[in-house]
DNA sequence: AAAAGCGGGTTAATCGTTTAGCTCCATATG
DNA sequence: CATATGGAGCTAAACGATTAACCCGCTTTT
């Protein structure tokens, strides 16, 4: 390039970079360009800048739509703002969740977008030494103070919940999440809090742990079933928990909503799909990407305001034919 | 680290990759790089080596699980190679496409994992100017020599029609792929191919030419239960036009499969979702991820046996209850 | 005993940018 | 007219690794 123009390379860069150039030179340069179709080694330039234009992206699963629509806005702002992104599935397995941060921060990220798992504030911060921007998705960690997007969980159960109340359902199974994850609690709490404003009490019968996998909606749904006096609604908060859920009421031949009345989660495609199509709660989740994307887009240009910002994006009630009205009924 | 221990950084460079170090040294370079907690600039070494250890992963969408369990497995394996996943969604525009490759190119990837849909081979060779490996996944591209790896759809298409049709079924609805995607061109090739085999006619009104989404899956499917002989049997060839089909025959209150048998593709949760359970086609994603992954772990190593080489895996035929076999009624 | 071989080190160039600091020249200012 | 001012370009040093070329001294070979 600069043997062609016969400039020096410094002229070049300022060129590339927006500096003062001459018009006529940097028409030479342009033309350069063209012909010789040079493109700027972002590597050379990330070693001089200590910049990879790259984010890193770490989820526990690659195969849940929940987590890929996230991930695939989150990708689509990034390039648009020419960052890449470098995506890392730690397969549900918190051994590998900080092997791959680590890994993460061998490749140089820019940032660092998580959806936490066991991960503590602890070991982030021994991780993560140099401060990069990190956000976190759905989920945060206790005490690492970090920008957080996620659903408004707690709203989101709390508004399903109150929905089966006021259709007259007074035993109402729960499939929560893990105990120790914050969206499972804020879910559980909202299905609390609900029945306390409405004065009802809890059966601690109806509430039932799961770990977010088809497996643990389908076994708790059917116990929900097997108790003796089963709840007359359930509610599963999660995609896959749903799915076991409906697995299981099929498998039981149980009747939405004559028998059970039935609210999900996330899982808008499943909605439709059975017989009668199933209320869903839905998790904003282009919202969720897009938000995380451009947030970590602001903090890369060094933009702090309002660090460390939580995010709480409003859920969606979408009502279908599984909840039976039995209000009227005495 | 060359001051701490004194040595130059030529001798610590050999250290770090295997070179011959005194074992005194090589203690003491050790005990640098703990104390100094030393880890190589991937960045430094990409400029010099010209490499930069990341491989683009360019694919339709992200938001279908067939994708995204692929990928998953893709990334397993290059991590665990040392390699960084750059993934880029294209969202199905064949704009994107172009622009996302040529991203991933400018982001100096060392290797390209595609799953293409309107790439030519002429503009790839545009873009891909330098010969790193290229390989294809699901589909490939006429004309551009570079390893596939996918399932083998015609044999997939194949049995699962004939599997209806020793069930007695003859006239079987075909919701196909896009005329020109090479994996629909396969899948219906299987699907005339057992016709032939068979010596049955082919009624062009059953074969419906949808796009892969779940719009099309429902739309055709509401198309062959209108015609003046609707079809006894309808076999839909992928993920998304499984669901549309679902829900069209839920919607019009089609039982299954006493009215009309039903075969879907690769929605492996669906299966036991819907009553009955569903006959399902189910093409190898880990398998095909992991086998693509490592392929292109030889090719990065400079391995070129067997290039260009197309692996077909087999898919799985999955017999639920969607199926009624009418060959002994007459 | 001289030559050859080799293990282990060093020096210095290089990868392709960015950038601080400098020079040069033209224009504006007092 | 002498002096600021500042635009445009250049030089050269970095960034942190790799690597070719070379050197030293010990062992082995003849």
């Amino acid at each position: 390039m600069a043997k062609y123009t016969g400039l020096s390379v410094a002229t070049i860069s300022k060129y590339i970079n927006g500096g003062n150039v001459l018009d006529s030179n940097r028409d030479s340069i342009g033309e350069a360009v063209k012909i010789l179709d040079y493109k700027v080694n972002e590597i050379a330039r990330g070693l001089k800048t200590r910049k990879s234009k790259t984010v890193g992206v770490l989820i526990p699963k690659l195969d849940s739509i929940f987590t890929t629509t996230i991930v695939s806005h989150i990708e689509g702002v990034l390039q648009e703002n020419g960052y890449g992104t470098i995506i890392c599935d730690y397969r549900r397995d918190p051994g590998l969740e900080a092997v791959k941060l680590e890994f993460l921060l061998g490749k140089s990220v820019d940032g660092i977008i998580i959806m936490p798992l066991a991960l503590e504030a602890e070991q982030l911060q021994k991780i993560i030494k140099n401060d990069i921007p990190v956000i976190f998705i759905d989920r945060s960690v206790k005490g690492f103070g970090s920008d957080v997007v996620m659903a408004d969980n707690l709203n989101a159960s709390y508004s399903a919940t109150e929905y089966l109340i006021t259709r007259g359902h007074r035993r109402i199974g729960f499939i929560c999440g893990p105990r120790d994850i914050h969206t499972a609690q804020e879910r559980l709490k909202g299905y609390l809090r609900v029945h306390g404003d409405y004065r009802l009490k809890i059966d601690e019968a109806l509430i039932k742990y799961g770990d977010y996998e088809i497996e643990s909606g389908y076994n708790y749904t059917k116990e929900l079933l097997d108790i003796l006096k089963p709840p007359a609604a359930i509610f599963a908060t999660n995609y896959e928990m749903t799915i076991g859920a409906i697995m299981a009421l099929n498998e039981r031949s149980v009747k939405i909503p004559d028998e059970v009345s039935f609210i999900g989660f996330d899982n808008i495609h499943l909605a439709d799909l059975v017989k009668p199509p199933l209320s869903i709660v839905v998790q904003p989740m282009r919202q969720i990407g897009e938000t995380a994307g451009s947030l970590m887009m602001r903090r890369l240009k060094g933009d702090r305001t309002g660090f460390p910002s939580i995010i709480r994006l409003k859920t969606e009630l979408l009502i279908k034919d599984s909840v039976r009205d039995i209000s009227g009924v005495v």
